[in-house]
Parts: C-alpha cells; sequence; structure tokens
DNA sequence: ATTGGAATGTCAACAAGGCTGACATAAACT
DNA sequence: AGTTTATGTCAGCCTTGTTGACATTCCAAT
C-alpha cells in the first residue's frame, strides 16, 4: 500500500506528492488541530453548563439573526429533536428569542438577546484568538491554502451554505 | 466589532487582514470541514455497529503498532474508562489483540489483527480519498499552507506528538 | 523483602447529545 | 376541505464522554 518509491523525504514544498503518507499526516492534522480548535470554547461552555451543541446553535444564531428553527437544522445537521433541546434551555435561559413569523407564522425567527450575544461574544473572542495566532503564524499564504482546503474537503451541500454565509457576510 | 473599512471585497490573496470577519469564515470553515473530514468513515462504521472511538482507536494502534494504553489515552485525550470501554470490544470483535509487555509486563502493547487491518484500511482509504481530492482541487501550496495553519492551531503538546508521529512515519 | 506507586482493568452511575418513532398543533398551500 | 409544512414535544435508546471506587499486577526503591 504506502511502500516503494520512499527514495527521498520531500525536500521543501514543491514535490507534493499524494503519498497515503502526506493523507495520513493531514488526517492526523486535522484530527488534532480539531482539539485545539473547540478546546478554548469547551472550558468556557463547562462554566456555564452548555456544551458545544449550545455554542454551534449560539454562533449560527448570530452569523445569522433571525434565522429560522429548519434553516439551522439545515446548517447543524442533527434532528429537530435535538436541536430542540438546546433551543429550549437557550430560550428558558433567557439567551435566545424565538420570534413567530410575520409572513409565515409557523416560522420561527431566532434571535440573540443581550445575555446570548454577550455568551456568544466570549466564545467566539476565545476561539477567534486561537484562530488569530495561527493564522499568523502560519502566514497570508498558508491561510489561503488552508481555506483552499477545508472548502474542497465539504460535502458540496454544505460547501454551498459556507460560501453563502461567507459572501453575505461582508 | 466587526465594521467599517469593508471597502472592497479582498482582491485576490496578497490582502489578508485578520478582521473578525476572516476569522469567523476560518471558524465556519473548520466546523463544515469537519463534518465532511468525519462522513465517510462514519457510514462504514455505522455498518459494522462502531463509532468514531473505535476509528480514532484503530487508526493509532495502526500508525503505532504495539502502542500502549496510557500512550493511545495520552493521544485521545479521554479517560481510560472510556477507551477500555472501546478497546474491549474490539478485542472481543478479534480486531485489536492486547499483549502483555516483555520489558515491563504491566503495559499492554496493542496491536491489529488482520481483520483489524482489514477495517483499518477501509475506513482510512474512504478518509484518505476524501482528503486527496481535496488536496489535489486545491493545490501543493494549498496543501502546505494547510498543514500550517492547522498545526499552529493545535495545542503545544498535542503538536509535539502529532510532529514526532509525523516524524517516525517516513 | 517489603512497600509505594505506576499501569491497567473493571464496576457503577451519570450526563450530554446524537438518534428514531409517534403524535400534536397551527398555518399555509392547493 | 384536505394536504403539506414548520415546529414542538414525549418517550426511549445508543454512543461516548465523565467521576469515583476498587482490585490486580508488578517495577523500583528503600
Amino acid at each position: 500500500m504506502e511502500s516503494a518509491l520512499s527514495s527521498h523525504p520531500d525536500s521543501g514544498q514543491a514535490l507534493l506528492y499524494l503519498t497515503d503518507e502526506q493523507l495520513r499526516q493531514g488526517i492526523e492534522a486535522m484530527f488534532f488541530a480539531y482539539r485545539g480548535f473547540t478546546a478554548d470554547p469547551d472550558r468556557i461552555l463547562e462554566l456555564f453548563g452548555y456544551g458545544r451543541a449550545h455554542h454551534r446553535a449560539l454562533h449560527f444564531i448570530k452569523a445569522s439573526p433571525g434565522t429560522t428553527v429548519n434553516n439551522l437544522l439545515d446548517i447543524l445537521g442533527v434532528t429537530k429533536q435535538s436541536l430542540n433541546r438546546v433551543l429550549r434551555t437557550l430560550i428558558e435561559d433567557g439567551l435566545v428569542e424565538s420570534h413567530v413569523g410575520q409572513k409565515d407564522r409557523r416560522k420561527r425567527h431566532l434571535f440573540l438577546t443581550d445575555d446570548g450575544k454577550k455568551l456568544e461574544q466570549k466564545l467566539s473572542d476565545a476561539q477567534r484568538q486561537r484562530m488569530r495566532s495561527a493564522f499568523r503564524a502560519a502566514g497570508p499564504d498558508a491561510v489561503s491554502g488552508f481555506r483552499k482546503v477545508l472548502e474542497a474537503m465539504m460535502d458540496p451541500k454544505l460547501r454551498s451554505t459556507y460560501m453563502n454565509m461567507r459572501d453575505i457576510g461582508r
């Protein structure tokens, strides 16, 4: 499988053969990096008795204020029961508000309250700080490569969701 | 927060300011990409009644045959009880073998059986294929940037673990 | 030789956060 | 009027994480 032709230990960056070994490194890099990626918010969430699921909800409600439950379901890729459990606690705790739609009154539009914004800010500050120092350490070219690879790794449907969010975000 | 000076939609790649908006995109890219990253193995694991925890164990036993339980605990960052539950089922199912150490007979050295290798192969084939096509689509420079950023995002301790695995891997 | 501590395994109990299935309600659409 | 859509909710299950307690084995140092 991953044998033969391993003549020289790849010098520089020009020769990036996609050997199984290269790919394995990429896989492990994703694994370890994701741990770092979630570590800081996780610590904060624990203080509030929340988990990652709450963080994700807060994040995407912040990113798209007024988003509907169904919309969030698509983005998060969980069942409505699972999301509902999380949303219920966030609403009970006064971090999220749910407003009946004006045009379509079946829909609930979700917003962060001031408290919700505060927590979301705390979480994303921590996460952004890690991202920022990683970006700084790696340099601008690396950042664009990072994004390119990640985008290529997404499922097509999520990629277009991501692209849309990315585009309206400016 | 993320306001003002959004004059032009960043042209090219030279101007990579680390605005909150840029960082938010990086965060979401990680989130969506990780979903893609795990999607293929998850589907296979389901067929066998296993979960991601089993995959991780198989992966790192394959990467370091003969590794000890404590070693694995460090890498995976879970409790021994949690890991033990997973290892037990893998051993019972004949995918992993546990051998008492010769020098230090307290330690258990873990190995994949032929069946274990088969499943691990199946899982990593799927995951590598996604990684490969992402790398191909993004190009060699992007790949090196990808790795740089991910490495910078890891916790220092895990980074050195990663670096060691990376170095002995060739 | 005994003792202390390290490495490992195991039991019990619990929690978060996934899942499915079933059912309810309200509103919109046809 | 009947169907579909959007949402909420109840019940129950699974995986995978956690803590705490305890047993065993065995190296290493006194």
